[in-house]
DNA sequence: CTGTGGTCGTTGACTGAGCAACCATTATCC
DNA sequence: GGATAATGGTTGCTCAGTCAACGACCACAG
């Protein structure tokens, strides 16, 4: 073997290293602790809030299995099962789409925007103790500016 | 109920919610993306793969399964498993510690070492491509410094 | 020594998530 | 208008991951 120059993989710094990895474990860590407040209190997680959240911002106030899947980034079929969980609770419901009958509006239910405040408490306090708290504005606001740059389609590359 | 104030639960700013479900949501998708090509080239998951890291880079050239666990941040049975999967393929085995019963040093094979180079190869390619290619070098910078601190064990809150 | 408590790793049962196959419905094209 | 393709959602299977229970082992008190 010998010369590693040869193809030479240009090698992560130990900047890179920590980005990357720094991602994949804060992710997993904060997750768990925010699933775990929010399991908790509301018998909701992380994702189940998400959509939650999606819907309860959206323009029309509905929002469909593949809109939510697309948002949430998740698939579509753990979506279905995600709003038969919270349809079992009575936070959201299907509604059919009168002009598509394959397309199922998910919408918030009464209950579920009665609940809404007592959950974004919730979800807030946890994000704030575990993560947005850890960090200074100025950080929050390049996590964000990057967060939207790798969450945009795909090219920008550009700087 | 009304006035939205009173207990007035500090909503999310755009950018704390950009940073809390872009870190969400990018995880997910970045690993989704890099998974699939270290799949594909060497039957190897992230997490696997970092734990292939973790070993190749530590000082003793051995980790047990507790500590690995914490830095690949992966409950103990799981480590368990993946060392498994990956002692299966050939790339690491167990090695009884001889001062303690108890512990596992997990090491990297000869065949290990051997398919290390491309296996780095394959995980620098793809996390350039999806993930550090997409920032700019001073993004990277941030992103890493950031996620030093979410890592740090707590406090440290103070700018 | 011997028992007692804590630690490390493994196993079993269960949840979260994706993929592939499928069904229903819509859109397209002749 | 009817066959064919494409789309949206649900279901079955499998994998990744956690938690709780267990067994093996160390450490320490007596």
């Amino acid at each position: 073997m010998a010369s590693a120059s040869v193809t030479a993989p240009p090698r992560l710094s130990v900047d890179e290293a920590d980005a990357w990895f720094g991602v994949l474990n804060a992710q997993t860590a904060l997750v768990r602790a925010v699933d775990a407040e929010l399991l908790a209190a509301h018998r909701l997680s992380c994702s189940s809030h998400e959509v939650l959240y999606r819907l309860a911002h959206s323009e029309e106030g509905h929002l469909s299995i593949g809109e939510l899947g697309a948002a949430v980034v998740i698939s579509p079929s753990r979506v279905s099962r995600v709003v038969d969980g919270m349809s079992a609770l009575g936070l959201v419901e299907r509604v059919a789409c009168d002009t598509d009958a394959r397309i199922s509006h998910v919408v918030i239910t009464d209950a579920g925007r009665e609940a809404l405040p007592d959950i974004e408490r919730t979800f807030q306090s946890a994000v704030r103790e575990h993560f947005l708290g850890r960090l200074t504005p100025t950080q929050v606001r390049q996590l964000a500016a990057i967060m939207r740059r790798l969450g945009a389609p795909a090219a920008e590359c550009a700087s």
